[in-house]
Formats: C-alpha cells, sequence, structure tokens
DNA sequence: CTGTTAGCGCTTTCAG
DNA sequence: CTGAAAGCGCTAACAG
C-alpha cells in the first residue's frame, strides 16, 4: 500500500470519491453510517491527505515562512519556539529560511516566497542595510507580513519588539548609578532598528545624568565576531578606557568578556557590562556582567498570534499592530569569587 | 495582478500554456526566440511557478522535515544552520517540527508526515521511551529518514552521532587525570542513545583506573531543569560528595552550576566539572568547567548531505549509513580571577 | 443523502 | 517546433 488516496479508498468502499471527503470532513449533508465506514477505514489504512492538493483547490497552504537571520543565536531560537508553539494550535506549519544577515540572501527568499509558497510571513530584518523594496512586493502580492524585533517602522507592518528605547537608558543608568563614568555602547550595525532606539536611549540616559557624549566610546562593529576583538581590544587599551560597557547584542557582550579577560580586567571591578542577552546564559556568566533579558519566546508567540489574527479576517483591514515588550534587566548577585 | 501563472502568460504572449512551461524549463524543443520572449515576460511579471501544483504532478514537494525535541538549546540551533544551509544549497526548504521531548508529540506529528508533505525528514528522537514504531512506518511509506544525536540503533537509519563513548571516556579520564576521585555523572533520559554511550564511556574509564563505580554518583535528572537543583544539591550536601561531575548534557550543566553556586562551592577548587556543550557557552563560562564541543553546526549538514543523497538516487538500495564526528575536549584556562 | 463534474496550476505524453 | 489534453489529489458547485 504506497499512498492511500480518496480514490483508493472510494473504489473500496464502492463510493464515490466526494462521498468519502465528504464524510472525513463530517459533512452535514453525509449519513452516519457512511461516515462510520469511511472513517473507520480512513483510520485503518491511516489515510491522511494530501496536503498540497488540498491547498492547491483551497488557495490556502497552512504553511508560514519564518525569516530570521541566525538560529545559532539564543534570541532567535527562543522565538523560534514561541512561534512554533502556536503555528501547532493552528494547524500550521514554520517554514524556516535564514538570511545570514545578508540582504542578496534575503531578497532572494522575499522572492521566493512570492510564488505562494506560505500564506504569510514572520520576519527579523537583516541588518545589511535599509532597502525594503523586497518586502514591500510581497505585502502587495496580498501576503501579510509580521515583523519583530529587527523591524522597520516604514513598510506599514504589524510589529513586535522590546521597549528598546526604554531599555537601553535603563542599561545605561544602570551603569552610571554604578559609578561609571566613561561608559561606552558597541553595536552592529546603524540600519538596525534595535540598534537606534538603543542608542537613543543611551544617549538620553547620559545627556540626563550630565555625563558627556564621547564618540569614540561609541564602536560600530562587526557582523563577524572574530573581527571584533581588535577594536574593542584598543579601545580598552587607549587612554579613554572606558570603565562601563552596554553591548547591544548578547555577540557582543561575549567579545567584551574575552577582551577584558585577554587584558586581565576584572568584570566588575575595573569595567561594568550590562547587555541584551538571554536568561540562561546570563545565569551562567561571571558575576558583574548584567544583563537585559528579551522576552524571546512571548515575541515569538505574539508575532504569531498578529500573523494568524490577519490570516483568520483575511480581510484588508489592514490597521498595523505595534506590540512592544518590556525587557527586564537582570543583576546577577556577586558569590564572591 | 494578483498572482501570475502559465496560464495569464500564456494569454498575452497567444502561446499555449505548455510552450511557455517548456520554455521556462529550457526544454530543447523550443525555439529559441520564443524562449527569450517568455523568460522576458517571466522576469517583467516576476512569474514564480506554484510549488503545490508542480509537487502535485511531480510528486516530490521539494519540502524536507526537521524534527526536533527544542531549539532553545544551542546544540540543536545550530544544527539547524547546518541543515539549512544544505537545504537551500538543494533548492530544498525546511519544515520545523518540535516534539518538546515528548513521545506522543513525536508520534502526531510523525503521522502527520505521511501526508506526503515532506520528501524526506530529518530527526533527533525525543529522550521519553523507546518506541519506534511511528519511525518504522514513515519508513515504510518509502520516506528516507535520517537520524542524528539522539539515534536508534534498532531502524537501520542512517545515522550521524558524535562518538559519545569515546568522549565519555575522555571526558571521565580528563577528571580522573585532574585528580578527582569521586565521579559522578549527570544524565536526563534512560533512553537516551547518546546518554547511553556516554555512561559506557564513562564506566570503563572508571575502571580502567580502578576506580569504584558508585551508583549513588550516576544521577537520572528530570527534563525539566527546575527540578534537578534539589537532587544534585542532596548529592553535593551527601557524605558521598562528588568532586568531580560529568554532565552528559549542556543544561545539566547549567543546573550544576548553580547549585555549585548556591552551596558556595568553588569550581574547580572543589569540584571539577566537564560538560558536553557549546564552545561558544563554553567560552563564557567561569574557567574550571571544560567542555566536550559537538560539532553541531557539521552535524546538520552531514545528516542533510545523507538525506539529500537518498533521494536523489531514490532506488531503494538503502544501505544505512554511520557518520560518527568527533567532539572536542576543550579546557578554559584558568584568568586567575 | 450521494454522485458527477469542473477545476486549482502545473507537467507531460501524444499529436500535429 | 508548438498545441491539445490528460491528470496529480482534492474540494465544491450542481444535480439528482
Amino acid at each position: 500500500m504506497d499512498q492511500v488516496n480518496l480514490k483508493k479508498m472510494a473504489e473500496h468502499l464502492g463510493l464515490s470519491i466526494s462521498t468519502v471527503s465528504r464524510a472525513l470532513r463530517d459533512s452535514y449533508e453525509i449519513g452516519t453510517k457512511t461516515k462510520l465506514k469511511v472513517k473507520a477505514l480512513a483510520e485503518e489504512w491511516n489515510y491522511m491527505p494530501n496536503p498540497y492538493a488540498s491547498s492547491l483547490r483551497k488557495q490556502r497552504t497552512g504553511n508560514i515562512a519564518l525569516v530570521v537571520p541566525e538560529v545559532a543565536n539564543n534570541f532567535f531560537a527562543q522565538a523560534i519556539n514561541g512561534i512554533e508553539a502556536i503555528a501547532q494550535e493552528k494547524g500550521y506549519h514554520v517554514l524556516i529560511y535564514l538570511t545570514h544577515d545578508d540582504l542578496e540572501k534575503e531578497m532572494e527568499i522575499a522572492r521566493h516566497l512570492m510564488s505562494g509558497r506560505v500564506d504569510g510571513i514572520i520576519m527579523s530584518l537583516s541588518g545589511e542595510a535599509n532597502n525594503t523594496h523586497h518586502i514591500k512586493s510581497l505585502k502587495e502580492k496580498g501576503l501579510p507580513v509580521i515583523l519583530f524585533d529587527r523591524v522597520s517602522e516604514t513598510l506599514g507592518c504589524s510589529t513586535v519588539t522590546t521597549d528598546d528605547y526604554a531599555a537601553g537608558f535603563k542599561a545605561t543608568e544602570h551603569l552610571i548609578k554604578a559609578g561609571c563614568k566613561q561608559i561606552s555602547y558597541l553595536f552592529i550595525s546603524k540600519h538596525l532598528y534595535t540598534a537606534q532606539k538603543r542608542m537613543q536611549g543611551y544617549k538620553d540616559a547620559l545627556a540626563k545624568h550630565g555625563l558627556p557624549l564621547n564618540e569614540k566610546l561609541i564602536l560600530h562593529c562587526s557582523t563577524d565576531n572574530e573581527k571584533n576583538q581588535e577594536p574593542i581590544l584598543k579601545m580598552l587599551n587607549s587612554k579613554n578606557r572606558p570603565d562601563g560597557i552596554f553591548a547591544s547584542v548578547e555577540r557582543l557582550a561575549i567579545a567584551t568578556y574575552h577582551a577584558c579577560n585577554t587584558l586581565k580586567l576584572k568584570i566588575p571591578e575595573k569595567v561594568k557590562v550590562v547587555s541584551f542577552s538571554n536568561l540562561e546564559i546570563a545565569s551562567l556568566l561571571n558575576p558583574g556582567l548584567s544583563t537585559l533579558a528579551q522576552p524571546a519566546f512571548d515575541m515569538g508567540k505574539q508575532a504569531a498570534t498578529l500573523l494568524f489574527r490577519q490570516l483568520e479576517k483575511k480581510s484588508g483591514s489592514n490597521i498595523a499592530e505595534k506590540i512592544v515588550l518590556k525587557s527586564e534587566l537582570i543583576q546577577r548577585e556577586s558569590t564572591g569569587r
């Protein structure tokens, strides 16, 4: 028995294909005994409808695309969990696409998604540039697009973000209150919505507390984390050496941590560090590395929820919803090591 | 222009659907000028063939399923990267399914995959039990199944694993050579292939070095990491307190680390710890937590490669291939904190 | 209550 | 070299 389908079952039962189809879908126009007969056979033969045949017919694929820069990264990994949880609940399937922070690839993926392979898209933009034409095309095709974390405000998409500005402010203030006078801000891409907002929070916090803004302490780092050691080491060795560092992403906290180790700069005695990160990792770190834990799982869930809401009402009433979640500042108490 | 398809393009060009289709697929039987005309229009209209229509016809979906216990876990996250990289190369798409280590869910997913939604499956078994009937059914349907990391030897599937036995041996010997006399082994599920192999390596290393095997130091932990504090704390407080701990998975290393912190047991002075883990995290840890870094990315790549090899030759010559990759023991040098 | 029929969009014979 | 037509498996409108 290779692949069972409606036809084979219909033949076996001496019924028509449509009757079998309807019986399985519990149509009101089918007799109870017939339904039972059909369902029994379906059970026995382990029948599963071919999803692509029905999607062709129903113009609904039951798939959604998740487009993210990478997944070997706790933030996106947890977001996937959230998205998959909701999708499974709603009977949808998640196709995963990785851009590797490469705009070319992102555009290629977008082109690909125009084929009708999915009913909707959840994405986090690559940080490479702010060219968003390909996203517009997708929307024009009528595909709902939800952005999360790395969003763009000019696209009119529904978005899910954390309170990046507030968190940046909070993180910086945290360092100031801990006595830091020279606070550095590390980020990766100018084009990243999150990086911009966090930086604004950083700047405003400095201003509020009357600390000068030193451009040399604002470090534009590389996506290739290998390359980040050098500039960070250089900064730590300069006369401008910061006594506090705010890393806008986890990866940069790792780089910072390495650099401090290399220079035998004790954290937090010599340098205090605060970073956006993931709770599980945070708890493993040496004390002194405070963390802004982002609710990645919830962001995923929210993004999926927004998407399915749009899919369900499928009408054009496209009011872009903006959901902002709070990231929590977590301070690891010292264990006195 | 809602959705472009062959029909619309054919009408526009005054050609038949089949000619357009053939032109796009570069069929030898189509004239050069026609080909060019067709391709130009396709480009202009941004034509993308409907994948589900062609999959219905060609009986090939272009999708593969990845079934893993979870993804908020560095190991699987990196594996996904490897798999997606190869899949993208081969023009396949990756559908992701999470079992949450729940056998019920795994079986449900397996049932679902019988529908013909995917051409092949890469999976890592849930640790819940060794019931593998659902996997057999998939194979009987003719779906290639590749197992990685959490494999089963009785299924005749191609597999990709790390050298679990050797690594377990190596890790234990590492602790012995560092002077440990009472070495504990922490694991999660008896049914897990990896846990079994690692434990055997652990036992054999103890035996080789003439150390007694103390069953009380072999701790069967919970999948719910919250619940693991108590038994670990209990062990660390007992008269059997180990001076070395081998955690078979990263999560248990985290639990161990927390427990040691609670008790103010310094690592590695009081307790030496070695764990399977991920390199990036490992480098962040306090010194003393050595790591067996698993080549997760490569495992993903290899698994995908095996799958596509089977898909390409699609013939039945189903010789199960076994790939074993090496995990590297990484020792973090002390920074003298 | 059940069957017949016409497609969804595409590929692929089989005829020209 | 090109077109007509059948059909992948399923659903839904239309007949009985």
